[in-house]
DNA sequence: TTATTTACTCTACATTGTTTAGGATATATA
DNA sequence: TATATATCCTAAACAATGTAGAGTAAATAA
């Protein structure tokens, strides 16, 4: 694949970040996802896909204080970088470009 | 991957195929997908592309006639099955509740 | 019959997606 | 302080999707 494709779950992932803003870690950016898409997201597939967008340098990620619950290691936030904004952007003008006008005949 | 997961590129392939209507063969196919995100399509990869996704079910193919031209081998025309547009639909429908509120913030 | 044009195929490999299982780090409670 | 339990993350193997380079097939032109 080329060196900045962008799958669909990569995609998805990414957008969860966006919407989360300062609450993106692991177990809401799976519930955000499943719970906009209707479909499941197995732990494993999310953080694994979580690493390799850091990886490509699209988003960054910290590590934060364990919080006082009853467990509870502690979580890893996650945030885009300007290049993944710009990627998800980019990803996304080409799927509009591709629906505009044929949307609607989709829907029929 | 899922037993019905539609990777990007995919998603523009159909796309392009729903695009074209009854004009719908490979070099048009891969021209429509060129014009309207801006990427290179290799022919390799838009015709296995087509073929994978003929054996998946969602788009069925059919070879035409020869052209009175100055080359010629005969086209194959593609066009989308109901599983084919339903999973489209899905696909976008997915990332349209995604994007949903953050396109805006996206694009500053 | 050879060259040229259009259209498509083969093979090999890189990247992305999924599954199954398990490990790490914290608090609760006896 | 040992054991249970909750939350969050990792490892490894494999399947599916994406890309590149070279090549084949079928037609017309000269």
């Amino acid at each position: 694949m080329g060196r900045d494709a962008l799958g669909e779950f990569e995609h998805l992932i990414m957008l969860a970040i966006l919407r989360l803003g300062p609450e993106a870690y692991g177990v809401p950016i799976i519930d955000e996802v499943e719970a906009r898409t209707g479909r499941t997201v197995s732990e494993a597939a999310a953080y694994l896909t979580l690493r390799r967008l850091e990886e490509k340098g699209w988003i960054k990620s910290r590590v934060g204080e364990p919080t006082p619950e009853r467990g509870g290691r502690a979580k890893r936030y996650f945030k885009l970088l300007p290049v993944g904004v710009r990627r998800l952007r980019e990803s996304r003008t080409a799927l509009v470009q591709m629906w505009d006008g044929v949307a609607a005949e989709l829907d029929r």
